[in-house]
DNA sequence: GGAGGGAATTTGAACGATCAAATCCCGCGT
DNA sequence: ACGCGGGATTTGATCGTTCAAATTCCCTCC
């Protein structure tokens, strides 16, 4: 393959200097027509592409963002999360920004990598998913200056009010207040099935069924689990034993709905279940479940990096009532 | 954030030219010793870190791969691909390359995306995965001087033994094979449920089964079905009702394999179903599944692409033998 | 016909790294 | 004491683009 061309070339078939070039690609309407169709013919000719090592050397820009890619983990879910990068790399091709992915295995892993990436200005900011309370990644960044945002909200430490980053998440109790909602419709004993106490996502998503049931005046048992099928029918297989009986379940993951669903079938009962995160399992298996929207996801964290429709990301000022964008989830009826 | 240190900054505070603080970093041991150790110590003390653009721009390499990112279509699959771009990343960090990802949607915006990184520079390879038969990716990339490799062999118009163009692909028939001499376990009947007949990987699949039934002196009824877990369940209800009958069923994907569940179950039947790419669902489900091992896959495919250790892309010879690699896929027993 | 002025275009410099060639340094042999 | 050789180090040039300043062009108006 024979040398890429440069503006230097295009410039001479085109007769015209280099920095005509660079104009009519970057600022048009300061070029006279006649020239700059002169130009573009040209540039259509040879084939002419901006080098984009030597354009970013000169802007101090590299117009790309740093995303991590999880491990594989096993388990049902995740598929929200690869759906996420691929509606963002989408978004942000749309943008004019590239997406720079890197593999870690933890979040001290994920640290390193970033500041590679930024202290090398391979990324002008970076996108960090699943953050958990006090996350050692928001502190760090931060203090390296790095234009972040996250997928997930800052449990605990700061607040919607208070915003000391940006941050776009999914509206964890409006899922579940739905999905509880429509359980209704099978009768009002409709039980939630939920991980441990303690984690932000599972929490505010037991919030959702709470609300829900008082709303209706009904009142259900809750059942727990880790996220793990396996776990999931022992929870449910022991519960069923103790006399566990229920409408309908709402569950806080498709892993957990997965699990009763199992356990209710082993145990020839039948009763609608609910799951969280709408994955390829719940449409095979077909029962309802709660779609997170990643896509919407993405294209709001592109505007709060980017502004509505900038291709530069800008480091804006975290201030309230702009910092962060609560995404509605969707009741999938199966 | 202050300005980023430059080979300048590091070469002031060491006492050094610039020169000499590039050796230290590319060359060290054309470096004397106490000169060596005193520009480390110059670039640990201001945190300096290559500028990648800089670099990229002066060495006309980018160090950079691209990778489509699937869209997200349903179904049950997918996660093979994910597993292998997560591995691929994190093998290409490991020789200092980054992964540029890119969503496409079909074959054409594929090759639109990818012009524009090559063109840009922005790549120095490419890894295209699912090749069918006659790849228009392959034609077009081989045009361009693109040096690429996919995933997935070149069904039809080359081969191993002249082939055209680096692949890597797992060997579906011996995991087929395996499936079935396993399955063979249950009793000599052992049937196949693939997808309609003309798919490179389909048939390759199913040629596994019908040899390792062969071997046995075995043979057993075919069932085809569409990629989906409905049309999988109704094609095993319709063979059900017109008195199909088999000791288990090794099947071309795990959609299908979940399709028969589901089919066999509600007729309350019971047989050992093996289905392949050993998705979260079948860990879930519980049912026995070919792993592909996209993590050697991986592997094989930078080693093919750079040599077994370097860490640049070498636009290699395709010489017959050193141009593919085939992994031998694993069945994982539940 | 020439001055004035704004638009269009060109030239010089810079971004930060590395290659190639030139220079420096030091010990050694004569 | 001087020159030589070879390793260590420095200097100059370059990669392709864009910014800033300088220059040229073209039209209007007196």
């Amino acid at each position: 393959m024979a040398k890429a061309p440069t503006v230097e070339d295009v410039a001479a078939l085109a007769g015209v200097s280099r920095q005509t070039v660079s104009n009519v690609l970057n600022t048009p309407d300061i070029v006279r027509e006649a020239t700059r169709e002169r130009v573009l013919r040209a540039i259509d000719e040879l084939g002419y592409r901006r080098h984009a090592a030597a354009r970013r050397l000169r802007l101090r820009r590299s117009s790309a963002i740093g995303i991590r890619l999880d491990p594989y983990v096993g388990g049902v879910s995740g598929v929200v999360l690869d759906r996420f990068v691929h509606a963002v790399t989408e978004r942000a091709s749309e943008r004019g920004m590239r997406m720079l992915v890197y593999a870690a295995r933890t979040p001290a892993e994920e640290l390193d990598r970033l500041s590679e990436l930024w202290e090398g200005s391979e990324i002008d900011a970076a996108i960090i998913t699943g953050t958990v309370r006090d996350d050692p990644r928001v502190r760090t960044l931060d203090a390296q200056g790095v234009p972040f945002i996250s997928f997930g909200r800052p449990w605990g430490e700061d607040d919607i009010a208070d915003p000391l980053h940006l941050w776009v998440d999914v509206d964890g109790a409006a899922g579940t207040r739905a999905a509880t909602a429509h359980a209704l419709s099978f009768g009002h004993r409709v039980a939630f099935f939920g991980w441990p106490s303690g984690s932000g996502t599972g929490d505010d998503r037991e919030r959702g069924w709470r609300e829900a049931m008082a709303d209706a005046g009904a009142d259900g048992p809750r059942l727990v689990a880790e996220e793990s099928v396996p776990t999931a029918r022992e929870a449910v297989t022991a519960a069923l034993a103790a006399g566990f009986d229920a409408d309908a379940i709402v569950c806080v993951s498709d892993s957990l709905a997965v699990g009763a669903l199992v356990a209710l079938s082993t145990a020839g009962r039948s009763i609608p279940v609910i799951g969280f995160d709408n994955t390829p399992t719940a449409e095979a298996l077909g029962f309802s479940s709660v779609e997170q929207r990643p896509e919407d996801v993405a294209t709001a964290i592109l505007e709060l990096l980017m502004g509505p429709t900038g291709d530069v990301v800008v480091p804006r000022q975290v201030r309230p009532g702009a910092a962060h964008a609560l995404i509605v989830p969707e009741l999938v009826v199966r």
